[in-house]
DNA sequence: ACAAAAGTGTTAGTCATACACCCATGT
DNA sequence: ACATGGGTGTATGACTAACACTTTTGT
């Protein structure tokens, strides 16, 4: 069991957020030394939505706003010992993350061999984790083109640039502003607040994800599938 | 390790064809009488693609046109001992499921415990199975409006009514003709022949499928999964 | 001749894209 | 004042859906 867990960061330099995911430093054999997706055994009294969420905890600390089945890899040849891993992806609110990480840097707790890797620039991983990685950014692109799932990425409260640039950043290319507006507010997703963000030329108005629209239509799945997000009611 | 197989088929009495698949009834607890899908354990020495075509090829003497993985389901209380099974689903030619009944009706050696049900008239399946199905076929539904997956279910040579109806079938809803001949001609997905089926009204042109273009993008699996149907390159 | 399916043409509506333009703010 | 992102307006082309119409066969 691995979970392919994606959040935004702006780096410092950059104007733009990229997306990265953490990844784990394997401290035994096979492919010891090199990174590997974070993940877990199955527990034999719990779903594989819950391992997918427990494991994902423990490594981030966090709750995912986005939990997903990505694919059951069990080539016999991906491993000396013929494993077979279900594989989840997961999305993370960035000021989450940014919280999470800001108060291990305090605390002096940083998670031991865990660190975090723009998508678009990975080194050489464990397994076949670089296919999965490139599995679960395929899925994530085309998601975010028939769903609303980019939402799981930002705060509650978000401007339209903030969203456009998740889109942007899922999907590698620049999107037209105009456009994008109008087909966003025309989905009625986004429920406007009376607030602006202001700091910088005309203040943006700040929107609010409307909850009774879920990320993504999962089909006959969606009532077998129930994540431990009952936090996020509304 | 189960698999949803689907073809299609004609019924007698009436002329539009339906989705059909084969169900295998239980010998033993639990759901002992009950019908599920065919399925197998999983062999060391096996991949998970293998897995499936084997047992499939076990209850149908087939191999498929098309075969994917459908998701992993593995909650603790679909079954009094928890499994974790992965699912897989899969077309068949409609042709090659006509010659494989009608051989074993002539040896009289037709398989034990094995029917074809209708997918829209199931009865109540063993586990979770209806859930699977309904997925299967959502997923189905899905695939058909973006890729060429139809294509699975039909012959070598077909009339763009044949492969309407595959759609009408798969959507449970009517298709305009005239439009329908358009998208797809325009697809370049098809080759068409010099032949033209009679027997009633004006002949219709038969065509040939494109092998050059793949049924679905897998993306990055695409390079993984090799289903043994190296049959047919072309 | 007539019914029915094969196949062609035409039109209206919707949507994606490109881009010109105005608005409001920090510097 | 001016640069810049926020936000509005509008034209164009692609594609979808609806449907009238012609063609070709079997009966």
């Amino acid at each position: 069991m691995s979970t392919v867990i994606f959040t935004l960061r702006r780096h410092p330099e950059q104007d733009r957020p990229a997306i990265v995911l953490p990844l784990v430093r394997r401290t035994r054999d096979p492919f010891e030394g090199l990174w590997a997706l974070p993940g877990g055994w199955l527990d034999a009294r719990e779903g594989l939505d819950a391992t997918a969420s427990r494991t994902l905890a423990e490594t981030t600390g966090l709750t995912p706003s986005y939990l997903e089945q990505l694919y059951a890899f069990g080539d016999v040849d991906r491993s000396p010992t013929r494993v077979v891993s279900i594989v989840y992806w997961a999305l993370l609110r960035a000021d989450e993350v940014d919280a999470q990480v800001a108060a291990h840097a305090a605390d002096g707790d940083a998670p031991e061999n865990v660190e975090w890797f723009a998508a678009a620039e990975l080194p050489e991983l464990a397994f076949d984790h670089n296919t999965i990685v490139d599995y679960a950014l395929w899925r994530l692109r085309n998601k975010v083109g028939y769903s609303r799932i980019a939402h799981g990425l930002l705060p509650d409260e978000f401007t339209l640039a903030d969203l456009r640039e998740a889109y942007e950043a899922i999907l590698g290319r620049r999107l037209d502003p105009a456009n994008f507006r109008r087909q966003v507010e025309g989905s009625g997703t986004l429920i406007p607040t009376e607030s602006f963000r202001t700091g910088s030329h005309r203040p943006a108005r700040l929107y609010r994800y409307n909850q009774d629209v879920e990320l993504a239509d999962r089909g006959p799945l969606a009532r077998l599938v129930q994540p431990a997000a009952s936090a996020e009611s509304r």
